[in-house]
RNA sequence: GCUCCGAUAGUGUAGCACGGCCAAUCAUGCAGGACUCUCACUCCUGCGACUGGGGUUCAAAUCCCCAUCGGAGCACCA
């Protein structure tokens, strides 16, 4: 099995399901899987020098270390061998037909001039294109297919073409000015890599319908495929790798890890288990239906990982400051995890904390809430309360809210979500959890990023 | 225009190759409840689907045909 992606920016929830699923495929019937780089166009989908390494950081996250990695542009005589080899054969011919010369010729279902000349001449052609005598888009070669066949998706393809841009990885540079193009270079590379069977988006439906062509010529058997259909997540809407590269450069993102992108950079920090996302695309299945699904269901995934671990803080959101009169200072300890025993946290407090705006904007005089682990107040004005007793059974009986708050001595917090920033004051324990995904109660999870000064957290879901 | 593929609850998904065990699986979602000093977690209960029409058959989600809807390819992109 193989994963085949162009690193030309680092992997997303797309690249993840080829990831997770190619990989799960050799976990259970064994065999081995191979990430290769089809990084074989170095213009129009250039490649990322950094997104390589991304490539096999995120695969090795979510639990599928390759057994090989192979990068097609190191490989460029091997394909030119083997076109050699078709041409000889009168396979494949050089055309120098203009591109829509030949969509004209391709969609009347006729052959182009240079179709059915000899071989050896295509073969001196060839070799005059290797030498660079020729520019960009003034040659291809192509693939002899059937040019009647009834689908024009699959009438003669090209399989090389010029390229003068020099490719970014300097240890290729511009060594090479003919460059495959995908159906040639997968169609040889499936074969060397010795695939035995191929699951990919069913884009690539035609492709392997044009690389049977090329199997036949060589005597080679095609690998057993199948086909997913697309997949769109609603709280994403259409992206691409180049236009999220411009945003970002533009500052409409923070970076390739902005946790409003569908990166798996961006997931990972926001607290994404790869367990989840795994989990996630595995349920999803190998189907050829076109699915639309939202986050919820990886979230879902995800809390059922997250929740033992994840201590509780108070975080609040939109402070209001409230002044409780008749209360000694004291120090509460609400435990770090419902039900889970690992301690709890001291919060020292004084005559009055802060509080959600929401929690107490329509309040009037009179109403009852429980500071959530501390004491029950009363209102009796705005921004003031009084001490309403310790007894939780009051709350319990006399149906007044239970509402979280946050030390006048706590710390600014800003949380990044994919909704926007959303700041306000944690207490000060939150500082000693980066890295770690907490629960801010009756707010939602977070991973906690950094800490200094001021707490950046990352929002995971609710 | 030509060609190819697909269609099961709100959303995903199992079942379809070999028709009966399907009054259709699981998950998520939603609703209600239990537990709880969180609107979290956990547990319980409930809701909800075979795109439509023909055909074959004793029997169709499953096979065939047509229609409708959706997606993809026809690049010197991957």
């Amino acid at each position: 099995m193989r994963f085949a992606p162009n690193p030309n920016g680092p992997p997303t929830l797309g690249s993840t399901r080829g990831i997770v699923v190619n990989s799960e495929y050799v976990k259970k019937y064994g065999g081995r899987f191979i990430i290769r780089f089809d990084d074989t166009d170095p213009v129009t989908k250039r490649p990322m020098l950094e997104a390589y390494d991304w490539y096999l950081e995120d695969c090795k996250w979510l639990g599928a270390e390759p057994d090989e990695v192979v990068m097609a542009s190191d490989r460029l005589p091997i394909y030119y061998e083997y076109a050699e080899k078709l041409i000889k054969a009168g396979h494949a011919y050089v055309c120098t037909c203009t591109q829509e010369e030949f969509k004209q010729l391709k969609d009347a279902k006729q052959a182009c001039p240079h179709r059915d000349t000899l071989p050896e001449e295509h073969l001196h052609e060839w070799k005059r294109m290797l030498a660079g005598e020729y520019e960009e888009r003034t040659v291809v070669l192509r693939i002899k297919t059937d040019i009647k066949h009834k689908d024009p998706a699959l009438r003669d393809w090209g399989a090389f073409r010029v390229v003068r841009t020099p490719h970014p990885r300097p240890q290729v540079g511009d060594k090479y000015v003919v460059w495959p193009l995908l159906d040639f270079e997968g169609a040889i590379e499936d074969h060397l890599l010795g695939m035995t069977h191929i699951i990919r988006g069913k884009d690539l439906m035609d492709s392997e319908r044009r690389q049977k062509y090329v199997y036949d010529y060589l005597g080679w058997t095609y690998p057993r495929t199948s086909h997913w259909g697309r997949v769109k997540m609603h709280e994403f809407g259409k992206f691409s790798t180049s236009g999220l590269r411009e945003a970002i450069e533009a500052g409409e993102y923070s970076g390739w890890d902005d946790p409003r992108l569908p990166t798996l950079r961006a997931l990972r920090r926001r607290g994404i288990r790869p367990e989840a996302l795994r989990k996630f695309f595995i349920d999803m299945g190998v189907g050829e239906t076109d699915v639309s699904l939202s986050l919820d269901n990886l979230y879902a995934e995800n809390r059922k990982l997250i929740d033992a671990d994840a201590n509780r803080y108070f975080f609040v959101w939109d402070p209001v400051r409230l002044e409780i009169s008749g209360v000694e200072p004291i120090i509460a300890r609400p435990a770090l995890h419902p039900s889970v025993d690992r301690g709890s946290r001291e919060i020292q407090v004084g005559s009055s904390v802060l509080v959600c705006g929401q929690d107490i904007k329509d309040t009037k005089p009179g109403d009852l809430f429980r500071l959530k682990e501390l004491y029950n107040i009363r209102i009796t004005g705005e921004g003031t309360a009084e001490f309403a007793g310790h007894d939780i059974e009051t709350i319990k009986q006399g149906g007044g809210r239970i509402i979280h708050w946050a030390p006048m001595e706590g710390i600014p917090v800003r949380v990044l979500t994919p909704e926007g920033e959303v700041t306000g004051i944690g207490e000060a324990g939150i500082a000693t959890e980066v890295d770690n995904v907490v629960q801010f109660e009756r707010f939602g999870y977070v991973r906690i990023d950094s800490a200094n000064g001021e707490v950046i957290a990352y929002f995971t879901h609710k």
